[in-house]
DNA sequence: AAACCATGTTAGGTTTTCTTACATATCGTT
DNA sequence: AACGATATGTAAGAAAACCTAACATGGTTT
């Protein structure tokens, strides 16, 4: 279903309400943006607001500072795993077209490691210690 | 659960917010406060802050008025649904007490017919065309 | 030591919301 | 038909929340 996808991504929050939600400060938020690790919807009056979605990810960029990953790490990790995850989208569709149940959970095993065999080289190719300097 | 009714009372909307969400004008939502009809709760700088509860309400205080119903009207409504629920969930109490699943059901079944005859003879023992004129 | 990163802080400006007061259209009642 | 009440619109002035831009600062890298 994708009603429930539209509800999360609707932009519902100001920027104090997220801050009470996330424990940020409006710095910090407004830093993460400037990086492109969000983007919230604006109002007319230019007011950020915020979805569900973007909190969630706030609240994950918050833990990946907490382990000490800097800001141009986690913006690769969220590339990452979006490449991964339309990997994914691509191949359940692929599997969808014409398999039975049985073959489908197969298939999605088989993929699931292809889609890992990808990432790592990914992340093998590019310079890892930028993740950690 | 109780965790779920917790976060449908949390104050996390703004007044533009949910004059979006519920095609209600600012005027309309402060004056359905007023008379008592929501009671959002209010941030230090004295703002509105609503809750998913709050939104509920207001969309059902709209179709009521739709409907016709006027604030009066719509106020012992809410107060008779609020007592109504008051005494199924105190005979839902005292039916767990000790019964088995079965007899339980039964029990429910008797208990709602009681309330809903305490609600009528309320409705009839005051004037009911104080709803409506 | 110099540069950089993530965040704090301040300043001036704009948007949003607040209360209060008055205006108005639609009623039911006299 | 005039009247009073109800529900909503609108305007004004003030306060809160948010905006961007700039500079400050404590830790890290280089």
């Amino acid at each position: 279903m994708s009603g429930k996808e539209i509800r999360r991504s609707m932009p519902l929050f100001s920027i104090g309400t997220v801050m009470k939600l996330t424990d940020l400060t409006a710095r910090q938020i407004r830093y993460y943006e400037e990086h492109q690790l969000i983007s919230p919807a604006r109002t007319d009056g230019n007011r950020r607001m915020f979805s569900l979605n973007d909190i969630d990810r706030l609240l994950e960029i918050k833990d990946l500072i907490d382990q000490g990953i800097n800001i141009a790490g986690i913006k690769q990790l969220f590339m990452v795993k979006e490449q991964q995850n339309e990997v994914i989208a691509q191949e359940v569709k692929k599997a969808k077209r014409e398999v039975t149940d049985e073959q489908l959970r197969k298939l999605l095993r088989n993929e699931l490691l292809h889609a890992n065999r990808l990432n790592r080289s990914s992340l093998r190719q590019g310079d890892l210690s930028r993740f950690f300097h």
